[in-house]
DNA sequence: GTCATACATCCATATTTATCTATCTAAGCG
DNA sequence: CGCTTAGATAGATAAATATGGATGTATGAC
C-alpha cells in the first residue's frame, strides 16, 4: 500500500485542443480517498466480508473459535483475515479469559458508505 | 480470486461446551458476498476510487487522456486500473473516434452500498 | 498511401497477498 | 509445577497485483 496518491500537480494540464471537459478533478479529497480505499480493500475478500457481516449482528458475542468454524479455512488464516480487518480499523477485539471477542468498530464503515451514496 | 467461498458445511459444529453464541452464520448469501467483495476489492485502491469519483460526476464527458493527466502514473497503468474497474462491472466505456469515454454503470455500486447500510 | 494520436495489450519485475504448518503466548485447570 | 486450550505470530510458498516500457490497433489528418 503506497501512501503516495500519485496525484499529479493540479496546474499541469495538457495544452492540446480539448477532446473533453478540461480541468476535471476528483471531488474526494486525497486523504479521504486513501482512507476509504483502505476500508474497501479490507472488505474486498468474501471471507472478510462475511466475517464483518457476522460481527455486525453478533458483536462481542462470538469468539474466534466460532468464526473459524464458519469457514473451511485454518485457524491461522482466519486470524490473518481478522488482523487485516483490525489494521484497516474496521474491527476491534476484547480478550475474556482464553477467548477473544471481535466487534465492528462503530462508524468504521461510515466514510465508505457515505461516499457510495 | 477464488470462486470457492470456503464456507464450511452448516452441520459441522464444534461439540465443545459453549464459549459463545452457537450456530452463528453470515446473514449475507455466499454469492452475494462474492459479488459485493469483488466490487469492494476493485474500489480498494485510491487511484481507482478517485477514477470512479471523477466518472460519477463527469460520466461520458471525460476521455482517458484526461484521466491519465490526473495522476502521476503512466498511461498503461491508468488503462490497467480502468480495466480492473471494467472487469468488476463498475464502469463501461464508449469509443468516439480516437477517444474513449468511461462511465459508471448505473446500479453497479448498489449492492455494496446496500450491504453497508 | 504515410504519419501522428489515443488507447489497449503484452511482457517483465517488484511487491503484496492468501494460505498453510509450526511455533509461541497467555490463561485456566489439575 | 505441568498440561491443555484459544488465539496470535513466524516462516515458507504460490498466486495475484501494480507498475512501466515496448508494442499493437484503430482512427483521423494529410
Amino acid at each position: 500500500m503506497t501512501v503516495d496518491l500519485e496525484l499529479a500537480p493540479k496546474v499541469k494540464r495538457p495544452p492540446e485542443e480539448s477532446c473533453c471537459e478540461p480541468l476535471v478533478f476528483p471531488d474526494i479529497a486525497p486523504d479521504e480517498a486513501l482512507r476509504t480505499a483502505r476500508v474497501a480493500k479490507a472488505l474486498g475478500d468474501p471471507v472478510r466480508l462475511q466475517l464483518v457481516d457476522v460481527l455486525r449482528e453478533h458483536a462481542g458475542k462470538v469468539c474466534v473459535c466460532e468464526l473459524v468454524a464458519l469457514f473451511d479455512l485454518s485457524q491461522p488464516t482466519v486470524s490473518h483475515h481478522l488482523k487485516v480487518l483490525r489494521e484497516a480499523g474496521i474491527v476491534g477485539s476484547d480478550r475474556v479469559g482464553l477467548w477473544a471477542y471481535y466487534h465492528v468498530i462503530p462508524g468504521a464503515l461510515e466514510e465508505l458508505s457515505q461516499w457510495l451514496s
